[in-house]
RNA sequence: GCCCAGGUGGUGAAAUUGGUAGACACGCUACUUUGAGGGGGUAGUGAACAAUUACGUUCGUGCAAGUUCGAGUCUUGUCCUGGGCACCA
């Protein structure tokens, strides 16, 4: 009986199914240990061979922990709301709901393929009602909490109406949009519709009329995750900025709090560096200049307060509230067209060109309040109306864009740091000694922002403040296939829906484009509206919302009276380990650690932190063969005689090379159009080239994991997949390779049946040679999994069937079985059944981690003489340092270096070296 | 421009964190076994020079310096590759 894989792993994973052997239930007796996976979005596509690389080290994981003893959580799902469904309906007019049934139904049968322990019971799709309407309830409670920056926690929005009411602005310090000062007299003066409109301005979800990113293509707005370069992330397609009435998440109310809490997670660095970009926290001043001839004062945000005495313009964006005000009459019609010009250009062609200099005068004068002298006010696109206040002031010495703008326009350019030569470029460095600012002079640069600081809210010009970059996420999509917002509106005023009401389910619809008046899809839905006729909000949300908390769900799936109850939750708390892939670092993982430290304000979760260790695998990329055409014919030549010939290079299917080799046959049978295929053969040999691509459909290299499974099984697919490289790298696959995997599990299988198929396993005592392979092998591949280094825990497994050569004996292979199992699941269950367990290898209590290693009694010593390696001697482990110092001057390879003479010095690392120095 | 990660054989990669560089695997070469195979086994495989006396010598981890008895590993500079941010004031 040879390795039969198929039969094994069929025969395995229905018994799995059937006795739900990875069910878990919350136990508080043992320890908890929970294991997530970054739940899979159903493209029509299914899988390919990078798809399962993350899911097969956390089952490894997950499988290990059980082992350990651990009361493991893994779960899996399906992020099923999302553009792509959307798109594919509109081109095809089948429903979303139909499609993404059909691709989760292929998803769970490729998934099952390989063996996952995941707890299915537990399931969740986001598109499910009742899954969603903790989603639509999550939105409810963040529009009806504002954020208090003095506690650092969303409080309910009814204490703020209550301060309101007691002493208007005075004494709140609250996250908002603008800074808004009023008192409680002017505040009970207002209207219901006025008052709701000021407390938009304070939700943590909220409505409001900003630039966004419009994507005309896509039909809708996009959050800035979802926007690269000017382009879509989803399908390329230009993204303009454009000022709509949307709804917002108030996330930079806890850009503070994100920063600060990534220091106590485990994550990669590269990770947290994108993460902290992103939220982009610079300190600086906001500084209030006075403007000629007005009341106003123009606020600007500098991290450079020392240049102050170098500023000798200002300039404001185009879309500044003030430009139509600061502009006089015999410069409105230069302002009028460069906003005019200004909206043509789109956001792309903004940042390709960010070296063309534009902008005109506004005719308007500030005044320096240092120089005090009038200083003009420019507008440019080169300062953005989303960072800071819009309005800069510029020191043409000591910043490239503002020299820029100077020179263009010549304007004065006054050093005020030495170092550097600003006739021919900007001195930017943020070092060097003050010059021409009077208090100033002589301080370093640090120094003097410093001094500047203090200066500043002196003089009550303005104060030390923090900017970030981050913005508030865009929530709403004028699309059809995501959660309907529970709120309706009464003389445009949003209402939320009752917390009994939800969910609000999404309703059935035919056509899924915008309306002609250009509204979302649910717009023409008749009597999508509450029972009093006021109508619903026709967007729904973005496919972020869903996936922000699905790992509490899978705490508690069921669940009706609460996304997650105080119990599961306070048992399983957060997730232990996620397995993911980087490119979510800016968009889900935000929105997850922001979403998870509201519900933690409510007191809804009892960590702050959604996941205390995440582990970003590599992207599997595709490696495409070629073949060399003879141009004109269809003779095709092998790689190393195409310079002989004008060739062409053609893809051909990777699924029919092997180890570079084509198969010709196969190649001949795989398009008509080779059907008379010739070759020029090197040693009778078609030899095909190869690149290093994005795994493709077009390029034919897509490697289908079911393909693998066929053909080498399973667990082989496993191995391999982790043998291929660290989990964190980004690779290639090669199918070249897998047989070495193969070829493992066959030799292992070999060890407990004969060529008859008899058990061979003898109870025989193992030597002490055996024994100590063993408990090296368990020690390296337990240590190896704990540092997800499982390319090396493979290895490790290959090097101990090299050192046990034909050995059968009960006393090792039943540890090592154990020892197996996480990555090769269905042989291991098998070989435990065939040693007479009827546990499941999987769940079996068996101590295999808790041997106790065999300790080497000696040690082989490099001997080196002046670093040069010159010969190996053994010594006890117990001999102390001293004493191997003194043995080895005393053997004759070391006299013969030493040639009589005293060694300088003798330096003997334990259990590692010993090197003479002479 | 700023920030982060990484450069090791023909290939994927190891290296106990400063201690025998290239484990393990693919590929290749030779031999062997089988009626045959994507079969089993044995040996060799970084480079150069040696090799009837030698199981030997030298070089070698992108490049250039440095620290050290000893550097793939630490320090400085530099060049590439990948990623992130970017008129962010």
């Amino acid at each position: 009986m040879d390795y039969n894989f198929k039969e094994i792993e069929a025969k395995w994973q229905s018994r799995w199914r059937a006795d739900k052997t990875y069910k878990v239930e919350a136990d508080p007796a043992r320890p908890k240990f929970y294991v997530l996976d970054m739940f899979p979005y159903p493209s029509g596509a299914g899988l390919h061979v990078g798809h399962p690389l993350g899911y097969i080290a956390s089952d490894i994981y997950s499988r290990y922990k059980r082992l350990k003893g651990f009361n493991v959580l893994h779960p899996m799902g399906y992020d099923a709301f999302g553009l792509p469904a959307e798109q594919y309906a509109i081109q095809t007019g089948q429903h979303p709901a139909v499609t993404t049934e059909q691709n989760i139904a292929r998803y769970r049968e490729q998934l099952d393929k390989i063996g996952f322990s995941f707890d299915w019971d537990r399931e969740v799709r986001t598109c499910d009602p009742g899954y969603y309407k903790w989603t639509q309830w999550a939105f409810l409670e963040m529009f009806s909490h504002w954020y208090d920056r003095s506690k650092q926690q969303a409080r309910p929005i009814a204490e703020l109406v209550a301060a309101f009411e007691k002493s208007g602005t005075e004494g709140v310090d609250a996250a908002c949009t603008t800074e808004m000062r009023f008192t409680a007299a002017e505040w009970n003066a207002k209207s219901e519709k006025e008052r709701e409109q000021i407390l938009q301005n304070y939700r943590l979800a909220f409505r409001a009329d900003t630039m966004v990113n419009w994507c005309a293509k896509l039909g809708t707005v996009l959050a800035n995750d979802e926007v690269h370069d000017g382009l879509s992330v989803r399908g390329g397609y230009p993204v303009e900025q454009k000022r709509m009435k949307q709804w917002l998440l108030r996330v930079t109310a806890y850009a503070q709090r994100m920063l600060d809490g990534l220091d106590r997670l485990e994550w990669s660095d590269s990770l947290k560096e994108i993460q902290r970009n992103w939220i982009g926290r610079s300190e600086g001043a906001q500084v209030f200049f006075d403007i000629q001839n007005s009341d106003r004062k123009l606020e600007i945000f500098t991290t450079r307060p020392d240049t102050i005495f170098g500023v000798t313009f200002m300039v404001i964006a185009p879309e500044h509230e003030w430009v139509g005000e600061l502009t006089t009459p015999e410069n409105k019609a230069a302002v009028e067209e460069y906003i005019c010009q200004t909206k043509k250009r789109s956001e792309r062609d903004r940042i390709a060109d960010t070296k063309r200099v534009s902008g005109t005068f506004t005719g308007s004068y500030a005044i320096n309040p240092f120089t005090k002298k009038a200083i003009p006010i420019y507008i440019s696109d080169y300062v953005l109306a989303g960072y800071g206040t819009g309005a800069i002031m510029a020191v043409p010495a000591h910043d490239s864009r503002d020299w820029a703008f100077a020179r263009h326009f010549g304007l004065e350019i006054v050093p005020v740091v030495e170092g550097g030569d600003i006739e021919k470029e900007s001195y930017d460095a943020k070092s060097g000694k003050v010059i021409n600012s009077d208090f100033l002079n002589g301080m370093d640069v640090k120094e003097a922002i410093d001094r500047m600081f203090a200066e500043v809210e002196r003089r009550g010009l303005g104060k030390k403040l923090v900017n970030y970059r981050l913005r508030d996420a865009i929530f709403s999509r004028q699309r059809y296939w995501g959660e309907p917002f529970p709120i309706y509106y009464k003389d445009d005023v949003a209402y939320p829906l009752p917390e009994d009401k939800l969910p609000l389910e999404l309703p059935p619809i035919a056509d899924f484009g915008p309306t002609e008046q250009g509204e979302p899809p649910l717009a023409r839905v008749k009597g999508w509206a509450t029972p009093e006729g006021y109508p619903y909000e026709y967007s729904t949300m973005p496919g972020f919302a869903g996936s922000s908390a699905y790992y509490l769900r899978y705490m508690d799936p069921h669940n009706d009276k609460a996304l997650v109850s105080k119990e599961a939750d306070e048992y399983w708390r957060s997730v232990d380990l996620y397995v993911g892939g980087i490119e979510h670092a800016t968009g889900h993982l935000m929105y997850s650690r922001f979403w998870n430290m509201f519900l933690y304000d409510l007191g809804a979760v009892c960590e702050e932190e959604p996941f205390r260790k995440l582990v970003n695998q590599g992207m599997i990329q595709g490696r495409s063969n070629f073949v060399y055409r003879i141009v004109g014919t269809n003779k095709f030549v092998s790689l190393g005689l195409k310079d002989q010939y004008d060739t062409q290079a053609l893809y051909v299917d990777v699924n029919i090379v092997k180890n570079d080799l084509l198969d010709m046959d196969a190649f001949r049978a795989w398009m008509p159009e080779y059907k008379d295929a010739e070759f020029i053969l090197e040693d009778g040999k078609y030899v095909c080239g190869w690149a290093i691509e994005k795994m493709s459909k077009s390029f034919y290299n897509v490697v289908n994991p079911d393909y693998i499974v066929d053909n080498y099984g399973a667990d082989t697919l496993r191995m391999y997949e982790m043998f291929l490289g660290p989990l964190e790298q980004s690779k290639p696959w090669d199918t070249n390779g897998i047989d070495g995997v193969h070829k493992f599990l066959r030799r292992f299988w070999r060890l407990f049946f004969d060529r008859d198929g008899q058990l061979c396993v003898t109870d025989e005592k193992a030597d002490e040679k055996e024994l100590r392979t063993l408990h090296k092998t368990i020690k390296k591949v337990s240590e190896d999994i704990e540092n997800f280094s499982f390319n090396t825990s493979v290895a490790a497994f290959m090097i101990c069937l090299n050192e046990l050569g034909e050995c059968s004996k009960r006393e090792v292979l039943e540890p090592l079985t154990v020892l197996l199992a996480p990555f090769a699941p269905h042989i291991a269950e098998e070989l435990w059944a065939a040693l007479g367990h009827e546990d499941s290898v999987c769940t079996a209590a068996y101590p295999v981690f808790d041997e106790k290693h065999l300790v080497l009694d000696a040690f082989e010593y490099p001997v080196s003489v002046n670093g040069k390696l010159r010969f190996k001697k053994e010594y006890a482990t117990s001999m102390t340092p001293a004493e191997i110092q003194a043995a080895v001057v005393g053997e004759p390879e070391a006299q013969k270096w030493l040639d009589g003479k005293a060694p300088k010095k003798i330096i003997v690392v334990p259990g590692k070296i010993v090197n003479i120095v002479i």
